[in-house]
Order: C-alpha cells, then sequence, then structure tokens
DNA sequence: TTAAGTAAGAATGTATACAAAATACAGGAG
DNA sequence: CTCCTGTATTTTGTATACATTCTTACTTAA
C-alpha cells in the first residue's frame, strides 16, 4: 500500500465524506491495487482519523463498486476482469445513448453554446499533449451533454461507471492516434445535437463508446 | 413512524446488514415515509442496537437512492416525485431493453425452459387474485430474463430500479384490466426469445416499460 | 406584536473501549 | 514430512462516551 494517502480538504464535510473521496481517488488513479485489503485501524492511524469514519467511508465504497467486503473478513479493493469490463461498458453504451437522445430533445440555446466551448476545449487540449488535462476536457465534453439530459439519477450514474474504467481512461488516452476519431466524433455530436437529429447522435455515441471498448480490452489484455 | 420495526433474523450476518435490510424493507413498504427523519437515536433502541450498525446502514440506503443525508442535519427518507419517478422509468426502459437485448444473445436452452415456467406462473397467478403473489410472480418472470443477460452489474442495477418504484407497483397491479395484455407482452417475450428475435423481443419490452409508466404516473397523480 | 438573542435540549460527528471472530504460527502427533 | 490442534495476535463488530452542531423555545427589547 502506497503511503501517499493525505486528506485533502479541512472543508466543512463529515471526515466520512473527506475519507470516501480520498479512498476512491486513490483507487481510480491505482495507488490501493485491485485485491488489496482496506484495513481499517492501519488506514484510520494513516488518514490520522479513528475508525469510524474509515469504516463509513468503505460503506459507501462498497455500494459503489469500487471496494467488496467478505463479513468478519474484512474489504479489499474490488477486483476488475475484462468480462467485467466488457459488462460495465455494455451498460455505459446504453445510458449513453439515452443521455444524448434526452439531450437532444431537452438541449437548450445555452447549453449547445457550452457544449461548443467544451468541444473547442478538447481539440485544444488534444494539442497540448497533456494527458491528465485532455481527460478533463473530455469529461466536460460528455457532463455538458448529461446536463442537459436533464435527469440527475443517470447523470449519477453514468458518472459512477466512468469511474470504474477511470484507470484505463488514462492509458486510453496516452496513445495519441486516437485523437483525430475523438474530434471527428465530438464534432459530429456536436452537430448532431444541434441540428436535432437524434438519430445520427445515437449512432455516432453508439460507435463512440465502441471505439473505447475495443482500444481498453487491448490495454486490459496487454497488462496481462 | 411505525413502531413495526423488527430484526428479521438473528442470521449470521453484522448487524449492519440486519439494519439495513429491515429499514429498507420499511421504506420500500411505506412504513417509513418519504421526507421522514431517520433518527440514530430513536431507531437504534427501536431496533435494539447501538447507533453504531445504524449508521452504517444508512448510509448503504443512501448510495441506493432510498435516504438522504445533510451534513450535521441527519438523514430522512427520500422523496419521489413524479419527474423522479419518470427519469427512473426512462433508465429502466433503457437497461430493461438491454438486457432482454443480451437475454436473446445468450439464453441457453435451460433457461428458456425456466422462463417458460415463469411465464406459465405468472399466467396462473393472475387467476389468483392475490396481488403479492402477482407481484412475486412478475418479479420471477423478468429475474429469469435478467439472468441470462449475463452481466452481473447490469442485474444489480435493474433490481435497485425496480426497488425504487415497488410502492408503486403493487397499486399499478391492483388493477385487474392490465392483466391481459401484460400475460400477450409475456408470452410476446417469450416467443421472441425463442426465436431469437431480438428486434421483436427489444420492441415489446419498450412497450411494457412505457404501459407501466403511464399506469404509475396516473397512480401517482391521483395520490395528490 | 414582532424580531432577535440566548440558553437548554437533542441530534449528529468522532473517538475509543470492549467483545467476538478470523488468521497465523508454533508445536506435537501420526 | 504432513497434518492437526491450540494459542497468540490481529482484525472486524458493536457499544458507549465525549464533542460539536443544530433545533427550539423562551425571554427581552424595539
Amino acid at each position: 500500500m502506497t503511503d501517499k494517502l493525505e486528506l485533502n480538504t479541512n472543508a466543512y464535510l463529515p471526515l466520512r465524506d473527506v475519507v470516501f473521496h480520498t479512498l476512491r481517488e486513490a483507487i481510480l488513479k491505482g495507488e490501493l491495487k485491485p485485491g488489496e485489503r482496506l484495513m481499517e485501524l492501519q488506514l484510520a492511524s494513516k488518514l490520522g482519523v479513528s475508525r469510524t469514519p474509515i469504516r463509513e467511508a468503505i460503506r459507501m465504497l462498497e455500494l459503489e463498486g469500487l471496494a467488496v467486503t467478505m463479513p468478519r473478513k474484512g474489504a479489499e479493493v474490488a477486483r476488475m476482469t475484462e468480462k467485467d469490463m466488457e459488462d460495465v461498458l455494455k451498460i455505459r453504451k446504453a445510458l449513453d445513448e439515452l443521455a444524448v437522445g434526452l439531450a437532444c430533445d431537452n438541449m437548450t440555446e445555452e447549453e449547445l453554446k457550452q457544449l461548443y466551448v467544451a468541444l473547442k476545449n478538447f481539440e485544444e487540449s488534444t494539442r497540448s499533449g497533456d494527458v491528465k488535462q485532455i481527460a478533463q476536457a473530455d469529461v466536460e465534453f460528455h457532463d455538458s451533454i448529461y446536463q442537459a439530459a436533464d435527469n440527475p439519477k443517470l447523470v449519477t450514474m453514468l458518472n459512477n461507471l466512468r469511474e470504474q474504467m477511470y484507470r484505463y481512461r488514462v492509458e486510453y488516452l496516452k496513445n495519441e492516434s486516437i485523437y483525430p476519431r475523438l474530434i471527428e466524433e465530438h464534432q459530429g455530436i456536436y452537430d448532431g445535437l444541434k441540428r436535432k437529429d437524434k438519430e445520427t447522435v445515437v449512432e455516432i455515441v453508439s460507435h463512440h463508446v465502441e471505439n473505447q471498448e475495443i482500444v481498453v480490452k487491448n490495454i486490459i489484455q496487454e497488462q496481462e
């Protein structure tokens, strides 16, 4: 286990939430590796808090699918097989299609403008070569669409699904050769939303996720 | 608040899980009403346990969307508006379509036989007039399909979504006039799966959920 | 009469203590 | 040498105590 764990914020938030976010970050960044045990006392002393907020944070991680606990044996970071990843991507595809379809129905002029900004930001960021920045810009582009879907529950679920793939996303975006296609697809989505051409945008998003699936599966196989 | 709360099982399970299931049941059955505060000390004394397992159970309810907590103010049973219900049903529709499509690809002879049994059970149960039994039979029919989809994550999500509608489902099934259509649709889904006619089954499931949406919305409006 | 302030009570947030279970390991029997 | 068993240690499960924040009701002043 890494000893990099640190409480980020001294904000006016319950410790359980701070711990939750800290542990989640650590898991998503790979600092806490799949299968690694989450021992309460150890984490408590490392983070400088008592076991209580640790335990509550673990309960939260558990229901997000990032941790698994066996009664009286404790919790560990969830393992993710290639099959799990496929399963998640299938769900994501269905929900992404739903989201962009809803966005197509509901998007306002204002939101469309915002999406355009996000589109250009993404394009710009690919020229920087900074993977983290590119990932961030990509997230913002898709968030703009999610927001327009006007379905908070759906947004929550999509963010959760996205989270579960975070580790692989970074690898995915290191491959510069995919940028042109990503930009093209984003442009296509934007154009489709502008024209309110639902069929087309759903089609593009569908491919968008499928492409990700192929690349992510390659990454997983390489790692083995 | 009802005082019917009781720990169901003395099983070899952590108390937090027992409490979690108990509270969830109470919420789904309407014994704990939307907006009702979940006070730790009160629940603890009612269930005869300390605050610790209560708190952890609340964290779990929170991430299932059945409870909402405001920092330093405590938790309450989640409120559900008509809009929330619409949002949930949109997601359910997308995921139900996905599930039945996957089931169409993957279903074995064995699973198909099981589905047939569930189909006949449901038909039979509608003649009994026992709403609870009908709901149970309906759940089993759809579970058979979910299982065949071979995507545990998807099953979890669908069960969660189904849960959030539980209160309205019972009302929904009290209306006998819908039974013929339900039976017909179930039959259609079964036939389609048998023929591996994906397009048709997805179509039927789509209508199946849409019909539910219409009726559930009527129920909600009547309740106001 | 209304509004603001304040103090008492109640509820949540956090830490810690104790109980019970699981794990690891050493020692001995076969 | 292997396997079993018993004990010590570690870890989780639960209860409780203390700290902090929020709510509420009452008092007082404008």
